[in-house]
DNA sequence: CCATAAAGTGAATCCGGATTCATTTCTTGA
DNA sequence: TCAAGAAATGAATCCGGATTCACTTTATGG
């Protein structure tokens, strides 16, 4: 035999990979997905046309990839946000706060990962994360319904329309805010500050008994 | 002059516009917007492809109009519910009741209008409507307010998260739901009752001022 | 330096459904 | 019945970007 990848190979390939989806999501964070096509993809990364189907089997596939990668950074920050403090109630204040200021900060990107129509391949793997989002925020509830914090109920149930009322709220402004924003110029909407604690407000009502306090 | 249109060929044109609007409803309701296609609209219509393009300047404008007009509908019939009783507190729960007992019982329409992915166009189009949307519960708020049994806030942006929270929360009901239900069989997906009654609840304790009974 | 296998290239092809348009058929008023 | 304007027809065209593939270049081990 005469050939078989090596260390230096695989590496190589692993930045190109890298790079094509640093590109990618800087497209989508510019004009959405809509804005993200292979060719231009490819002249960014600097490959052939041809090469992106090396590192991808699909345009979807590479969106799909995008997406999760982006929406799991979101999470993970939502998530770090509400773990640096104590108490159920603050917890989730933190976190829904987050949430709403992140997608603030980058509102085209925002945008597309919420609410920019797209292709059914990727419309489903949208699906598939807001049910991980619930997931996230029905951790928080069942912790504070276990320390008497929060109502008693379905937490499941009740951290999906958190996500829904969430994601309804911020898709106005956000396309308000959505047009001339580069990417690393954050620019925090006129709205938001009081915007965002009616919000929260809205949410920790529907969530939180009446004598825990806030 | 040799030729104006006469009633009998106005009317005979409306019958023929309506036609369309039926036909297309009807696919929609099947397949959703992916499923309404020119050619088979105008198959099932009875007439040609190019003749399609007499009463719809696109395939878009087509389908804007299926949306308008199902909405519609679906509005007029939340609004009626509420309209029914007496009480804030009472109409609020009424509307969203049958906000989902709607959805429910035509899912496939339900989720065309509600989350499937559509071009752009159609979703600026779903935008407006969702405003429609918080428009109609942003009154009975209002009322509500001005009776004390809600929460004194900005009800827009409250009207807007309920939208959200009851979009969210029916999604996933309706996913399961959607495959194989004709469009006038009416299934009711068992989960129903009672995931309605908690996402009510739900939506009732971000509202309702303490006091406020149910 | 060679043979082999993988990676890269980018112009040509593909694709499926929307849209067009030259032609035919129907309506109307005289 | 006729002329002229409207409406209908549906096969042919268009479209734009994803995808392919015959060929070139690069990496590997002997």
């Amino acid at each position: 035999m005469a050939y078989r990848a090596t260390e230096f190979t695989e590496s190589r390939k692993a930045q190109t990979r890298a790079r094509l989806l640093k590109e990618a999501r800087k497209l989508v964070s510019r004009e959405g997905f809509r804005g993200l096509s292979i060719a231009e993809v490819a002249r960014r990364s600097a490959i052939a046309t041809g090469t992106v189907y090396r590192y991808f089997p699909s345009k979807s596939e590479l969106c799909v990839a995008v997406f999760e990668v982006a929406t799991q950074r979101e999470i993970e920050a939502v998530t770090a946000a509400s773990e640096q403090i104590e108490g159920p109630v603050q917890q989730l204040r933190a976190a829904l706060e987050c949430f709403i200021q992140r997608a603030m900060q980058n509102p085209n990107l925002a945008y597309a990962l919420i609410a920019e129509p797209v292709d059914p391949e990727l419309e489903q793997t949208r699906l598939n994360y807001r049910a991980q989002w619930a997931e996230v925020f029905s951790r928080l509830l069942q912790q504070g319904i276990r320390r008497g914090a929060f109502i008693a109920q379905p937490e499941r149930l009740c951290a999906t329309a958190l996500v829904g009322a969430m994601a309804e709220t911020v898709i106005i402004p956000l396309q308000q805010a959505r047009h001339g924003t580069p990417e690393n110029n954050p620019v925090i909407h006129p709205l938001t500050q009081a915007h965002c604690q009616q919000i929260i407000a809205f949410c920790m009502r529907a969530v939180v008994t009446p004598e825990g306090n806030s």
